[in-house]
DNA sequence: CGACCTGGTGTTATCGCTAACATCACCGGC
DNA sequence: GCCGGTGATGTTAGCGATAACACCAGGTCG
């Protein structure tokens, strides 16, 4: 067996193509005044060597890493989850390493603990998934100063945000059962305190309000299955309810299930939409008619921004909104 | 506005309390030979600057990073999502970052980059999420040297390996069945070069030799609700199948959509078990019988043998499964 | 033809930390 | 009462990169 000797440095490098550490140093960062043939002399030896460049060195001379930090909740939950593996992928085209900083409850404390991690790491930027009131209070403790860009956050708040254009999503499932010949659409929501939630709320009330219909009460719920469900055994025993807009995909699987034990046939006698399209909503029974985001393009504004704001410190358009569009089933049918 | 002046730094520290920078620095790790009086002047310096000690200095005098790398697919698959979730959360209570490189398919050579990429992050160590045989098989590249665990990884490669014992639940899960009556059990299986899927084949088909039951011949899927409606639209044909064990929950889901479809009732008519407990799970049409791993348990012993690499050089039990549970609800019930 | 630029390269200082050694006061033991 | 050990601290030397400047050859220009 080998004795495991160092990893070669910048110098071991030099000595093998004949120049110094700086050429060497140049050759690595494109700079332009290097011979053709020093260049290439200096990468037949990196190759040789299997020469990596020590990034801790790097980082302390030039006071800056190649790292971002996430602040994620630690959930499963379709959209974030979908957002972070997406953004993931889209920092590390970009060159860039992404450490995540999970988060048991996005509460002020704990988001403020994790951004705090993120500073030891002293991460170029700090993306932060706060979809929530209690997540976007946590960033006014933010310092100012290091890049921040904010997914799912605060509409009010002037940090740079991107974010799904929810009420426009929330707009075109309403419009569309609308369309379809009921006469009003139900809305199962998400928690009131998420932006999300809060935002479909308001694309919904929009639809309703722009052809003049009756706006029935929300019915609140948090997101899960469990919650759809005893939203939907309400609504099942309610004979004037003919279209159901649920803020995701499992309240709508709960308000099928729901449907389905009281002899409610969907599409038939009742419509549902969803939001989300997760993978099985094609198998819902029925197929569930609902809302795509675009999480890749999502992910990719929100690298484009901190990019900015990492390189000029400032940015010009801080607020992005990507549309979703409607992937239309078999959950929703006219009224009968 | 103030100019940005550099962040405090260990002499910054060391001036105010009136001490040298390396009393600060064995202050800050904890050495035995410094005075209480001291070590309370340093830590009221520290906390009045608001220093944070750079890391990238620390890894480079040191050699090492506080920096974990783990290696995923690019899916949301709610079983690799929960586990790295999981294993984000346990790394950081340790002191550890996380970085997530996310693959978009598991083959050799985008597991390759992507090992790559930590290597130049210089990490400590390496967890590779490597369900299926080609993303194994890129870990014979991987260097010896380099601490790393696998996770639902080859369990006849000699890499240390966490896994959930998939053989076991697979067997409870069949059993299951079979102790409620059914002669025998069909299985829809999830791709067949994911070990996942390999063990639960294994498991299912243990089950039914423990019982001399007749072993029906595998149905292939992949692990895609869409794939499970297409098997179950078989199976809901043949009067004979009673009983079927999913692969997955999403699979199970599909099946429960074709049986419902062919107007063959769950549980009455067919009986059917799944894996994974996803969250919804319990609002399926029947609830759906399931089994559930534990994702927080594989976590925390990946990252202990991963630390015991770290530490050590060396393993003394490189090979650790995790017993899943099985989670009744309404979806089995005897033959009639 | 000497002053001046400029492209290619080397030399030196520096980032912020830890390791290793140096120093010094104080202690007990022979 | 001198000597070696020990606890508390300071001093110095790197780790491996980049930045800043120095240097030198060769070409341009007045």
């Amino acid at each position: 067996m080998e004795k495991t000797s160092r990893d070669p440095a910048m110098t071991d490098v030099a000595r093998l193509a004949g120049v110094s550490h700086q050429t060497v140093s140049r050759v690595l960062n494109n700079h332009p005044n290097v011979r053709e043939q020093t260049r290439l002399r200096v990468k037949a030896a990196i190759k040789e060597l299997d020469y990596r460049p020590n990034r801790a060195a790097r980082a302390l001379v030039t006071g800056k890493t190649q790292l971002i930090g996430v602040v994620a909740q630690n959930s499963t939950l379709y959209g974030p989850a979908s957002l972070l593996s997406a953004f993931e992928e889209a920092a590390g085209e970009a060159g860039f390493a992404v450490s995540v900083g999970r988060v048991k409850v996005l509460d002020r404390d704990s988001i403020a603990a994790a951004v705090e991690r993120h500073r030891d790491q002293r991460v170029a930027g700090i993306v932060v998934i706060a979809p929530n009131s209690s997540a976007a209070d946590a960033l006014a403790d933010v310092p100012a100063g290091v890049p921040l860009v904010t997914v799912d956050g605060d509409p009010d708040r002037s940090t740079p945000l991107v974010t799904v254009d929810q009420a426009k999503g929330a707009f075109d499932a309403t419009k569309h059962l609308i369309d379809a010949g009921h006469e009003t659409v139900w809305h199962v929501s998400g928690p009131a305190d998420w932006f999300d939630a809060a935002g479909r709320v308001q694309g919904w009330r929009a639809a309703l309000d722009a052809t003049s219909a009756e706006v029935p009460p929300v019915v609140a719920a948090d997101w899960s299955a469990a919650s759809g469900y005893r939203a939907g055994q309400m609504l099942a025993r309610m004979p004037e309810v003919t279209a159901v807009f649920c803020s995701n995909d499992h309240l709508a699987l709960g308000v099928l299930r729901a449907m389905s034990e009281r002899g409610r046939n969907v599409p038939h006698d009742v419509s549902v939409v969803g939001f989300d399209d997760v993978p099985e909503a094609a198998y819902f029974i029925p197929p569930l008619t609902t809302v795509r985001p675009d999480f890749a393009a999502v992910a990719h504004e929100t690298l484009g921004l901190l990019l900015e704001q990492i390189s000029d410190g400032e940015t010009t358009r801080p607020r992005r909104t990507v549309a979703p569009t409607l992937v239309k089933r078999n959950s929703v049918a006219p009224p009968r």
